[in-house]
DNA sequence: GCCTGCATCTCGTCC
DNA sequence: GGACGAGGTGCAGGC
């Protein structure tokens, strides 16, 4: 069985025939994929060119397109989804064009020898991905045992606006100062301080009256020079794991 | 064509016939792919469970695994780079099972069906990607016309080093005061003037004696909450696209 | 190996 | 549609 309406593949197929079947998959809005020697254009948010090789293209009917060469886990170049395929004979090689707007972005990936080229039909993805370990999970675990923070710790409100965004946990500790929290699944830098300081200073601003907010960061655990940046900007850290 | 020393292609196979080329594959370090109805497990940084569905997986020779539905530019699972394959026959199925260390990490891909599989061999990829319009491409222009910042500037060091980490651009206003400038490649959010805000503030304990340090985004635009967070911070903004 | 910050980040969510 | 922040972020570069 080489085709049938569930899948087509085809080993070395010529550049007509590749044409052909790609602009069919692009249409019928099945996912195909191609190997074989290419070269990659890309314009847009950035711009990159890419010289031959050979690489694996994956074209989904959402309008993603990505180009994975051997090595690692990234695409080398991609397309988001929603952009617009288009399959085209040119010179003898089969050239997809890939475009979207908004903002303005053009893939061209141009294939002198195509060594395989296999197009499915997808059919509906049941998708039901479950993931546990989340900065959510985290959140519930602090609502339900607020003691995992200090004794007295009481939650108030979740994803309290602040003039400088939402913080993540917002309450009082046992002598009523207001305490808010900044929680991450992993192992903290000093971003994650600079987050912690944005929301306490813009609260402390926002309640005016010289009132003091505690700084929290949750997290697995600190670098180095993140512990040193909370102990400068007077903030605390709760070793939590998600 | 179905099969050569090149390339393998194979349109439902048996799951012996699949085990055995997988097996192969990995065995050679090939790119191998499959399609088909799978169910994946992944347990290590997190955990997820993904119920049964037709998906795209990729084996790369690096030891990368990538699990696509129809939709989405990312996975739904993954393997990173130098993570150890094995494909396995149980009770009928084929599974293909990932496993890494630091962190421990483990995926495992179970087969049901398998519409198609396909082993490439890669060879070296030139792998000659260039890309323009990043960061570093914008700190180049600035150097060579620091006039874009305004008159007078004068750049003196790039990712100098300070207490909270390395300042894009250091150098001295016309009048000799200190200038930092925290260079974006797109519009900037609240994080950019948090980022900002650290390197001045780190630099100023570091010089001590009282020294002011101007601090100046440099990025395409800013949005409306950090453009509130540079003025209530002191900080300013320069618009320049990469 | 860890730390740090960029990225055509992608993605969801909320406004 | 933009803004904001999480992510199993991935990835390079420095130490």
């Amino acid at each position: 069985m080489t085709a049938t309406e569930e899948t087509v593949a085809l080993s070395e197929p010529s550049v007509e025939e590749a044409y052909g079947r790609l602009a069919g998959a692009i249409d019928r809005g099945a996912l195909a994929t191609l190997f074989g020697e290419c070269t990659v254009e890309y314009d847009g948010r950035a711009a990159s060119s890419l010289g031959p090789g050979r690489r694996h293209v994956m074209c989904k009917p959402d309008g993603t397109v990505l180009v994975h060469t051997d090595e690692g886990q990234k695409p080398v170049n991609w397309q988001p989804p929603g952009s617009e395929q288009e399959a085209r004979l040119e010179n003898g090689a089969l050239e997809l064009h890939s475009r979207r707007e908004n903002p303005d972005e053009e893939l061209v990936v141009r294939f002198t020898d195509i060594a395989h080229l296999a197009v499915f039909e997808t059919g509906d993805d049941g998708a039901n991905l479950s993931v546990a370990g989340t900065e959510e999970d985290m959140k519930r675990r602090i609502l339900e045992e607020p003691e995992l923070i200090e004794p007295g710790f009481r939650p108030l409100a979740t994803e309290r606006s602040t003039p400088a965004g939402a913080v993540d946990v917002y309450g009082e500790d046992r002598e009523g100062r207001v305490v808010i929290l900044e929680l991450k699944r992993r192992r903290v830098g000093p971003d994650a301080v600079g987050q912690l300081n944005r929301y306490v200073e813009a609260l402390e601003r926002d309640l005016h009256a010289g009132v003091e907010v505690r700084g929290i960061l949750v997290a697995p655990s600190v670098t180095d020079r993140a512990r040193r940046l909370l102990a400068t900007n007077g903030r605390e850290f709760v070793s939590l794991s998600p």
